[in-house]
DNA sequence: CATGCCACTGAATCTGTAC
DNA sequence: GGTACAGATTCAGTGGCAT
């Protein structure tokens, strides 16, 4: 097969465009889809036919219509692209986000979470007579419910004061010198802000990711995707906002480190150690007695690196489970061995010193 | 006309129900209808105890097929009966809130709104393996395009400190003593806070006027109704449900004067700021080098958020506390950046200019 | 009576690998 | 594809009870 190219940009219809892509390619899709459903005058069906404007109700419903089919021509493609275990994010505002996630559903893609983004300088309402419209919507899904995307939770954690990251993500707009200006007007009328694509490449990509816009607009997704050491595909039909984009994402310096850009390594991912290493290793000698952290519970190691208690034996995690009479248990945090005299310590930290070995 | 029965609660099917209402007879629809959640297996808490989880029989359909007909079945009718300068209100999460608001589009309704309900208190993510599901989303429509829906803007705005109340509302779970409950366990698995349908109410609708839901449940819509001088029908096919609906709503007192009716205040509390914000808004690039105050330990920060030192990664609180060996520390004032040329400065500094940013 | 500790709970599409 | 099993995983708040 030849390469994937990335780190471009493609000129031209998003639907024509990926469909000159192959087969799960790409590890995430992140796309800005246009709104238009009131702003009648440019939206046209998927074959380039225009929507006549609207003033009665089968018109609403016809470019409705016309907006739900154009929705499905290029999610399909984009989950034809995706690879298994990629991510598919959109975003959109009660304009068009209903339809977005219908199509996401009707498709096959798992949603994952719907995230709102709250913005805190939202602009005002100035008729005064709805609320204030300070948040859009972005849905993350997996390709199906069956994709495993990627998921840095303990990244995420860490830069979240240690508590888990929520659906709702409180960012600023994209202004001051963020902001692209030509002539003192802006470039695109919807630019996004970095931070906001930061949070999500950093959340469900990893470096050397492929991430594919097909509304790359002014390419704050290219910017971002190389300031976090992926590469990135987008699409783009106007030639301005492509030059933009161009001259934009060259001035942005690539990550120097490797190591900076890596998320933390998730537990579940680290070598597999089984409880017969630590006797193996002479850890802990069979018959230690191991007990729980309140003491409430006790069993004897055995030789073949099985536990024995009173009326059960078996792995750490099985016994530790039956004691309790729970469904499961992690045997390496429950279990705790006499580290010195009348110190007791979770037997997780030999599993660890094992881990740390050189191999 | 018959005059329109109203505080009371029909017990029947939603559709059926409506259909024996006349045409334009209530002035605002809230309706809570089933999610559709799909819930394969058993969730237990990491400390083994089991998630007490939405199984009931009306949450299940076969298909997103058969929750649209049943969506638009009733909608129509709320539609229908629904006056002219009405509101319909809808509430729902991820599962079924695009296939609502595509409904609701659908059928002609107008929306005004979308309205997110992030959650002070949600209930975590115990896997590790999605954003903690922290809000569920609101849709406010008209009737139609051409629909005028009360609006009283200027309580709301005085409600909220005199800035225009704003589309993302902070309230917590229904807990407590509001949380109805029979022999220790909860009535209905659903229940809406009342703070949820006092803003909506007080927003959207005047005293006297008459307020359907036409999934009533434990009857927090009644409850709220009454205590605002509102009228309410509510429709309701469990019978359970009914009779603790009506013993709740029977305790509670209508307003005496009708001054009293003034919104609650909106409570707004300062947003938490992790370090990833930092990251993501520009203000320190993967890479740069952190020191604590007296220039002893070190650390690089990472793209994620985190921090890495020579043996240790994690947050800026645990990098801190480890390289100290110390049990915690407060990353915020330990570790520092070089502001100047030569000059350092506590990266809480950063923190705060994010807090100072407008809301 | 204040304080601290522990138990409990909430609309949840909540694992990964080997055999 | 199904089964078995290792083992990873939680935040804000309420309420009861012991000290």
């Amino acid at each position: 097969m030849a390469k994937l190219p990335s780190d471009i940009i493609l000129n031209g219809c998003c639907i024509e465009e990926m469909k000159k892509l192959p087969d799960e390619c790409v590890d995430v899709v992140f796309a800005d889809p246009p709104y238009n459903l009131q702003l009648k005058d440019d939206l046209t069906r998927p074959d380039q036919s225009r929507v006549d404007g609207v003033t009665n109700d089968w018109d609403q419903f016809e470019s409705f219509r016309a907006y739900d089919e154009f929705t499905r021509a290029w999610l399909s493609e984009a989950q034809r692209v995706l690879k298994k275990n990629g991510s598919l994010w959109v975003i959109g505002s009660y304009h068009n986000i209903f339809r977005l996630g219908t199509a996401v559903q009707d498709l096959g893609f798992w949603i994952q979470n719907d995230v709102v983004w709250v913005k805190s300088n939202p602009m005002p309402n100035f008729r005064g007579t709805r609320f204030t419209n300070a948040h859009e919507t972005l849905i993350w899904a997996a390709k199906s419910p069956k994709g495993r995307p990627t998921f840095n939770y303990h990244s995420l954690k860490a830069a979240n004061e240690d508590v888990q990251m929520r659906s709702d993500w409180t960012l600023p707009l994209c202004t001051g010198a963020e902001r692209l200006k030509k002539l003192g007007a802006k470039v695109h009328p919807t630019q996004k802000p970095e931070a906001l694509l930061h949070r999500i490449l950093t959340a469900t990509s990893e470096p050397g990711d492929v991430v594919l816009d097909p509304f790359f607009g002014t390419g704050t997704t290219g910017a971002v995707a190389k300031r976090l050491g992926r590469r990135y595909i987008g699409i783009e039909r106007d030639g301005t906002y492509i030059q933009a984009a161009a001259e934009r994402i060259a001035a942005v310096n690539r990550p120097k480190n490797e190591k900076d850009l890596a998320p933390i390594p998730a537990p579940r991912k680290a070598p597999r150690v089984g409880f017969g290493q630590v006797v193996e290793a002479g850890m802990l000698r069979p018959g230690t007695t191991l007990r729980c952290a309140k003491g409430k519970h006790r069993a004897r190691v055995k030789a073949d690196g099985s536990l024995a208690a009173e009326l059960i034996e078996g792995s750490i995690h099985k016994v530790g489970a039956t004691l309790q009479n729970a469904p499961s248990c992690n045997g390496w945090t429950f279990w705790h061995y006499e580290r010195a005299k009348g110190s007791y310590a979770p037997i997780d930290e030999l599993r660890q010193a094992i881990r740390a070995r050189p191999s």
